[in-house]
RNA sequence: GGGGAAUUAACUCAGCUGGUAGAGUGUAUCCUUGACGUGGAUAAAGCCGUGGGUUCGAGUCCCUCAUUCCCCACCA
């Protein structure tokens, strides 16, 4: 029969027509109203801001698989995408494009025109991403695609932030905050990344007003002794309890501030004595609160010194640091200095120094949260898998502080919180008031800053399935099934998805949390921008497909393991495609015009035909198992194995002598299973391979719908044959013996050879009778023969080692009798060692009264085969010897 | 200062609930057999980091140490 599949496999020929199909045919449409059980995923949305790189790559793709399998187990199966906007990122992106082709800073193009710049941003690469993600064989239901900024969300927002703020959980406050001077916003913790780096520790003294005394500080940041209002010492430091209480000239500034004591400070650091500068450091801020220090801050939004730094006045802070320095050596106030290394915070997006700086911010009070998200957790409710996980995520939560939740951004969310012009009053609302609550005026103006992004990516699994309202998507899709995330967005993400979540639904997000690692470049390193070793997977899908950059993502791959990106094991991926292709291809060649189906027609099924059914019921039992267990790997390695060493390496060659014989009846049965055995390769294999399979599933003969809505294969039981195992083993094992043999002593193929067969059991017998079909087209045998007596061997054979028949293949002028007595005499140690190990086994009293009865019974024929080949081993040598 | 991960064949990695180690790549030799050389066959190659413990039995469970890598933490 003709075939429309092209010799070699080209995925560039189908891949874009095979995701349109899908398209058009709606298949990755949910219903919320279906009777099935439900599914769902939500995706983590990417940014607006880039191109899609491997790590997206990656979690999506982990996403896909179990959305298809999921679907064609009957899961009624929502996979829902969406994009996020990203505040911080986006906005200095916009910022710069608006700066390099108007010339205006953000400031001069004001806050509306800004806006417009950045929803055309989102737009366009918006758009542009999502493109990129159809290209990976996403089965997300776009009809349902959100952003985290969109109406939907923009209401979801407002009304959870409404809600918290009327259970006093939000509250405003002036509090010490990381500023990052270069974005020229607030960050919360978790956006303040610290590095070690090399800095000095200056030691100075600070005078003692009316007394010819010092106090020694020790700092690593002089340009806060400009905001320091107080000295402080441990109560029961002996060195210092005279000074507690006298009054010290902060040098350079000539402020006179208290030496105040407080259990904070440690002693054995430094000097013992520490400056406090409640303005610009989080430790010195709570002390300041407990002994009510005034706060001076120093520094104005882009870190240069401010009015309070005197004569430091305009000065950027690292200008001002070497300036004070200068200043302090003249003095002879500077003790000493010593070179340290210590702690940075640095902004996430920009790599800026952060400053901790007093700010009036939002803030969100996280212990009544945290609570039951821990014990979500605890109790099972949510499930992180790899399970090492939910330890992470407890100890954060356990040690969480408040949650900074407004930034001096534009795009993002803008607080719901408006103040009266006339009053002063301020109101948290959901929607513009008119007037003030409390004069009624109508001078109404609204909170300038906007939210942290991840305040409204904290609501993504409600947000986007209607959430307030009480959607059917709400009620049948929440919580969703499984969360797909890289471990280094835990705490941004999973955390605060979690608390949100039930704070509003009274539910946990999601049941589980599936955790990957990230992708890293062939040498292990992070992929990024300033390496230069980013792998685009646009250009890889082009070189390769999509179904062979998914295969690399997962094959090898367990939870929560980062792994390394090699060119070589696409190649790899991409010839298993290949194969598969060729698998198809040959059986479409070899049908005889219809679709032959082993439930129509009688089927005299053979022995191999009865394995490889049995073997196929089995790797489908194991992989649902895998997929279930969200095993991917390990379920894609077993799809693999099969296909390639089984189906195609034994059971398609074996079939070849059917599908050239003349027996018809025979070749319809081997057709059958053959294309049996195929279609329930591709479905197993449709999650993690989809475009292959739905291109290979439209190519085979007959009506048949689309293989993505297929239903999953069902495990026969009752095709499971232990005895086809054991023939088909056996008649495999001959065979690789024989191979093994001819390479050995280098025979080609084209010259054959009979293979002997005496003394053998009956089955063993009837298998190589039936198997010599096998022997002679996959060993080189010319024939099997069944002497009765040694005397028919002749003298020079070779004799394969066997247990259950003593097997010879006569090779006159190539066997050595003294090379065959060699490699007999090496057989023999080797099974001598075997025997050795198996009685010490059985002489075990441990091992035969503890073991599981059937392993000792295993151990028991192994030593019994042994012994047998033994036997034969040493019979022929002896022979030969004479 | 806490927490975690990794350590298995030359390389990159799998190895589920403990029962004498697997894959891909690479290497060597052979094969143009009517699906595939993006292929087939065969082979070589591992005291499963160290030291202990539990067990009849440990790569697999527990502890020690070593090396490497992450994450978290307000020591000025």
């Amino acid at each position: 029969m003709e075939t429309t599949l092209k010799k070699n496999y080209d995925p560039k020929t189908f891949e874009k027509k095979v995701y349109q199909d899908w398209m058009d045919k709606d298949l990755f449409k949910a219903d919320p109203n279906s009777e099935k059980e439900p599914f769902c995923i939500v995706l983590p949305p990417p940014n607006i801001t880039g191109q899609l790189h491997l790590g997206h790559a990656l979690d999506q793709t982990l996403q896909d698989i179990l959305a298809r399998f999921k679907r064609m187990r009957g899961f009624e199966t929502l996979w829902l995408p969406g994009t996020d906007h990203a505040s911080i990122a986006t906005e200095v992106k916009v910022v710069d494009k608006i700066r390099q082709e108007q010339g205006l800073s953000k400031k001069e193009i004001g806050r509306d025109k800004f806006l417009k710049e950045a929803w055309a941003w989102r737009d366009n690469y918006g758009r542009r991403i999502v493109d990129q993600m159809k290209q990976l064989g996403n089965s997300c239901d776009w009809s349902r695609e959100r952003f985290t900024m969109d109406d939907g969300c923009n209401k979801a927002v407002k009304e959870f932030f409404v809600r918290l703020y009327e259970k006093d959980l939000i509250y405003r406050g002036n509090r010490i905050i990381n500023w990052c001077p270069d974005c020229k916003t607030s960050l919360s913790d978790i956006e303040v990344e610290h590095e070690e780096k090399d800095g000095k520790f200056w030691h100075v003294n600070y005078p003692i007003k009316d007394e010819d005394l010092y106090i020694e500080i020790a700092t690593t940041r002089p340009e806060t002794i400009l905001g320091d209002t107080a000295v402080a010492v441990h109560p029961e430091d002996e060195r210092y309890k005279h000074l507690i209480g006298k009054t010290v000239i902060l040098p350079l500034l000539n402020r006179e501030i208290p030496i105040i004591a407080d259990e904070y400070v440690d002693s054995e650091f430094g000097t013992g004595a520490v400056k406090i500068t409640p303005s610009h450091d989080p430790n010195d801020f709570e002390v300041g609160i407990r002994h009510d220090l005034p706060q001076i801050r120093v520094m104005n939004d882009n870190a240069s010194i401010n009015e309070n730094g005197g004569p430091y006045q305009g000065m950027d802070r690292y200008e001002a640091r070497k300036k004070m320095v200068d200043d302090l050596e003249k003095l002879g106030l500077i003790v000493t200095v010593k070179e340290r290394v210590h702690n940075v915070g640095q902004c996430y997006r920009c790599n800026t120094a952060v400053e901790p700086i007093t700010s009036e911010q939002w803030f969100l009070h996280m212990d009544p949260l945290a609570k039951p998200a821990i014990d979500a957790v605890k109790n099972g409710d949510t499930k992180f898998v790899p399970e090492r996980f939910s330890k992470i995520y407890f100890h954060w939560l356990e040690n969480i502080r408040d949650w900074c939740i407004s930034r001096q951004l534009w795009w993002g969310h803008r607080i719901p919180a408006y103040y009266c012009q006339d009053c002063g009053e301020m109101m948290v609302l959901r929607e513009v008031p008119e007037t003030c609550s409390q004069c009624k005026g109508s001078n109404i103006f609204q909170d300038e800053d906007v939210l942290d992004t991840w305040f409204s990516s904290a609501l993504w699994p409600f947000s986007t399935l209607g959430w307030p309202d009480k959607t059917p998507e709400l009620d049948y899709f929440y919580p969703t099934s499984v969360l797909v995330t890289g471990y280094d967005i835990i705490f941004f993400w999973v955390v605060r998805m979690a608390f949100s979540g039930l704070e509003a639904c009274q539910d946990v997000p999601f049941r589980h949390v599936l955790v990957h690692g990230l992708v890293r470049d062939a040498e292990g390193r992070k992929m990024s921008k300033s390496l230069g070793n980013g792998v685009d997977p646009l250009q890889v899908i082009d070189e390769y497909g999509a179904d062979a950059l998914r295969f690399i993502l997962i094959q090898g791959n367990s939870p929560g393991n980062d792994l390394r990106f090699h060119d070589e094991r696409l190649e790899a991926s991409r010839n298993f495609a290949n194969k598969l292709w060729n698998a198809t291809r040959f059986l479409l060649m070899n049908l005889d015009g219809d679709m032959p189906l082993l439930s129509e027609g009688e089927h005299k099924l053979t022995f191999e035909d009865r394995w490889i059914l049995s073997r196929l019921q089995r790797v489908e039992q194991e992989i649902t198992s895998n997929l279930d267990k969200f095993e991917l790997g390990l379920g894609l390695q077993k799809v693999f194995d099969f296909t390639w060493n089984e189906y195609c390496d034994w059971y398609i060659e074996m079939s070849k002598t059917r599908l050239y014989s003349d027996n018809e009846g025979a070749r319809y049965t081997a057709q059958a299973v053959l294309m049996e055995v195929l279609q329930n390769i591709l479905k197993l294999l449709h999650p993690f391979m989809p475009f292959i399979t739905e291109e290979i599933w439209q190519n085979l003969p007959g009506e048949r719908g689309n293989i993505m809505v297929a239903p999953w294969p069902e495990t026969k039981t009752d095709w499971i044959n232990p005895e086809a195992e054991e023939e088909m083993g056996q008649l495999v094992q001959v065979i690789k013996s024989i191979r093994n043999i001819r390479a050995d002593m280098n025979v080609p193929a084209s010259k054959k050879a009979a293979l002997m067969v005496l003394n053998a059991r009956k089955e063993l017998r009837d298998t190589l009778h039936k198997g010599t079909p096998y022997l002679m087209s996959l060993a080189s045998v010319s024939g099997v023969s069944f002497p009765n007596t040694k005397e028919m061997v002749p003298e020079q054979a070779v004799s394969i080692s066997f247990a259950g028949a003593e097997l010879f293949i006569p090779l006159e002028e190539l066997v050595d009798i003294e090379k065959e007595i060699q490699r007999l005499d090496k057989e023999k140690q080797k099974l001598q060692g075997e025997i050795k190990r198996v009685q010490g086994k059985l002489k075990n009293k441990g091992f035969v009264e503890k073991a599981p009865a059937d392993l000792v019974e295993e151990e028991k024929q192994k030593k019994i085969k042994f012994e047998e080949m033994l036997k034969n081993v040493e019979k022929r040598m002896e022979e030969l010897q004479q």
